[in-house]
DNA sequence: GGTGTGACTTGTACCAACTGCC
DNA sequence: GGCAGTTGGTACAAGTCACACC
């Protein structure tokens, strides 16, 4: 094993290298070949080097973060009753109250882990009296809090044109305030300047901290990262930071631990700032390399199924479930998290075994939930060998044991790392989301198509993708009923051609018996008539088709983070595509690197 | 080799802003 | 101009993975 591993390393460190000598000189070359009169001064940037890989920026300047405004106590008419019985709440007793009482619309306020959870962080924050009071949630009456917030929403939706644009203002104000930094002497986009104000932890599934108050940050909480040269942000008024470090190692501007589970979160900057955007370009090109590799590594895996050790075989099968289902990687959790896998962490319960299914042989029956609490369902057929090794994998195990008890991601990732530097179980979600898209582009794209019929193919390809990654949503709330409203109009449509080309038929006739250049204009306006009204009807069919297949698929996510831009870039110009009707304004900002170093034989 | 921590990416839901239709 | 439906941006949760430490 290890020394095919060896083998494979040296075949993929020349390749490695090859590309490493060529990838940032050609890189910043072809950044520049498509437009010359592109190259600005935020384009320069690209050309700086760093002195080390681990150091991130030279200079680092930025205002701090913006801190949630102050709690504004509810006006007298707001009545909160406790056993029938009115209270007057300690303003943060009450404070926390809002919070539960503005959710009330949601069906998890109504789950008993997220009562719980709310009451007992809530009885923590009351004084010692209201604590003496107030002793079982379901006698306290939020429905005047939550009457009054809905009010105060609609008052929102309701304001002025003036009124709106004063909060505008404010808003930009903000932004323009708090919302960049200055990084290297360039000035960065922030991408989220704004520190989380305090609410209640709602989790996603079944998590059993639904319902806990998630604390209001404080200067004392905040730690600040920037140059020692530069102006250090200052606290608000009568406080002080946590600290004030100086480390340019790291990207994040200001740090806190937030409550919940005692994990730090950052202050980091827009996906459009050149350091998200090289970092972006880098792992597109680790998955590029992996490309060069990935038939020596697949052939390893399945010798791997038949190895005498046992850790080989479950890691065997374990990278080939990654590598053919996209499946992450799947890190032990802690308790204290909502009951998720991956590939690693599957438990025998989470899959079926058919020797025969559906007229298929050697069928595995996925069905576990994934990140988010998504679900994931799949009835895959696969190699005998792998059916066979997972059936030895289960033999006398419980349905809650591990399925792959011998490795742990991190013995995994380590072997795929022997195999090509930087390897690791996400890079071939990646490979696999990029490796797709172009498949598909190049199957699903013909030159007689239409702008309207390429982009139909283009989500088709993104949907393929999103399909292979399991990016679920839900289906929209009015999805039902715009299609409905669609389906009228297509009818609507059909009615009018009809119309029109009876009309049309008319014409031809009245200008065969009397023809005369007014009965000729005439025939060429209905003409005119029914080819645009046909034309409109396509297009509403192309709409229908592609809000059906995309009802509960999401194709942001591997939009935003799978899908290697140069190959929509390339696609766009080859198939002479408006990107923008691709990628939208933050898309294009995000994905600029790849727009500027992009021409049309680009192939993943 | 196990565990904890920190840094960063990936992910969905929600809501405000925008758009197109009547 | 008003409204409904759609889209985009934001919020923030939940992953991955590297690294330090024992």
């Amino acid at each position: 094993m290890k020394r095919c591993f060896c083998v494979i390393s040296r075949f993929i460190y020349i390749s490695a290298e090859r590309n490493k000598g060529a990838s940032l000189v050609s890189n910043v070359s072809r950044y520049y070949s498509g437009s010359a009169a592109a190259k600005t001064r935020s384009d320069l940037r690209w050309e700086e080097s760093k002195s080390s890989d681990s150091q991130k920026w030279s200079r680092l300047e930025h205002k701090g973060p913006y801190f949630a405004p102050e709690y504004d106590p509810l006006p007298d008419n707001v009545p909160f009753y406790y056993d029938g019985r009115l209270l007057k709440l300690s303003p943060a007793t009450e404070e926390i109250a809002t919070f539960y009482a503005k959710m009330l619309d949601h069906e998890y306020t109504s789950k008993e882990v997220f009562q719980n959870n709310f009451f007992t962080d809530w009885r923590e924050e009351m004084t010692d009296e209201e604590r003496k009071l107030i002793k079982t949630l379901s006698k306290c009456d939020f429905s005047h809090m939550h009457k009054y917030f809905v009010e105060k929403s609609e008052e929102r939706k309701n304001m002025t044109k003036e009124e709106k644009q004063v909060l505008k203002e404010e808003s930009s104000r903000l932004m323009e305030e708090y919302g960049f930094c200055v990084l290297d002497g360039h000035r960065e986009k922030i991408g989220n300047f704004k520190l989380e104000p305090p609410g209640l932890f709602r989790g996603r599934g079944e998590h059993p901290k639904m319902g806990k108050l998630k604390k209001r940050i404080q200067p004392e909480h905040v730690t600040i990262n920037c140059s020692q040269d530069s102006k250090i942000p200052e606290a608000p008024a009568g406080h002080r930071w946590k600290r004030v470090q100086h480390d340019n190692t790291v990207t994040w501007l200001a740090s806190w631990l937030e409550n919940i589970h005692g994990r730090p979160k950052y202050i980091m900057l827009n996906p459009s700032s050149k350091l998200k955007g090289e970092k972006d370009w880098q792992k597109y090109e680790t998955a590029r390399q992996l490309k060069v590799c990935v038939n020596a590594i697949r052939k390893q895996y399945k010798r791997d199924w038949t190895s005498r050790e046992m850790k080989s075989r479950q890691r065997g099968v374990a990278i080939y479930f990654i590598d053919k289902l996209a499946l992450r990687a799947g890190n032990e959790k802690d308790e204290e998290s909502a009951d998720t896998v991956g590939c690693c962490s599957l438990r025998v319960e989470h899959i079926s075994l058919h020797r025969r299914l559906d007229g298929l042989e050697h069928v595995v029956e996925f069905d576990f939930l994934g990140k988010d609490s998504i679900r994931y369902y799949n009835k895959v057929p696969v190699e005998k060998q792998v059916f066979k090794n997972l059936k030895l994998f289960i033999k006398h195990k419980d349905p809650e044991d591990d399925l792959f008890d011998r490795i742990t991601t991190i013995n995994l990732n380590k072997a795929l790392n022997e195999c090509m530097p930087g390897l690791t179980a996400k890079v071939f979600r990646t490979f696999n989301a990029s490796t797709t898209l172009q498949d598909q582009l190049n199957k699903l794209t013909t030159e007689d198509m239409t702008v309207e019929e390429k982009i139909l193919s283009y989500n088709r390809a993104n949907r393929a993708v999103a399909i292979l990654c399991n990016h679920q949503r839900a289906a929209p709330k009015t999805f039902e009923k715009s299609m409905q409203i669609l389906q009228e109009k297509i009818q609507k449509k059909k009615e009018q051609i009809e119309e029109a080309k009876k009309e049309l038929k008319e014409a031809k006739k009245a200008h065969k018996d009397a023809p005369s250049d007014k009965s000729k204009k005439l025939v060429e306006k209905k003409e005119k008539l029914v080819q645009r009204l046909c034309e409109q009807l396509k297009k509403l069919q192309l709409q229908e088709t592609d809000r059906e297949e995309n009802k509960v698929i999401a194709l942001g996510t591997s939009k935003l983070n799978y899908l290697d831009p140069r190959i929509t870039v390339a696609w766009c110009k080859k198939h002479n595509v408006p990107i923008e009707k691709i990628y939208n304004k933050t898309q294009r900002d995000k994905f600029t690197w790849a727009i500027h170093m992009t021409d049309e034989n680009f192939q993943f």
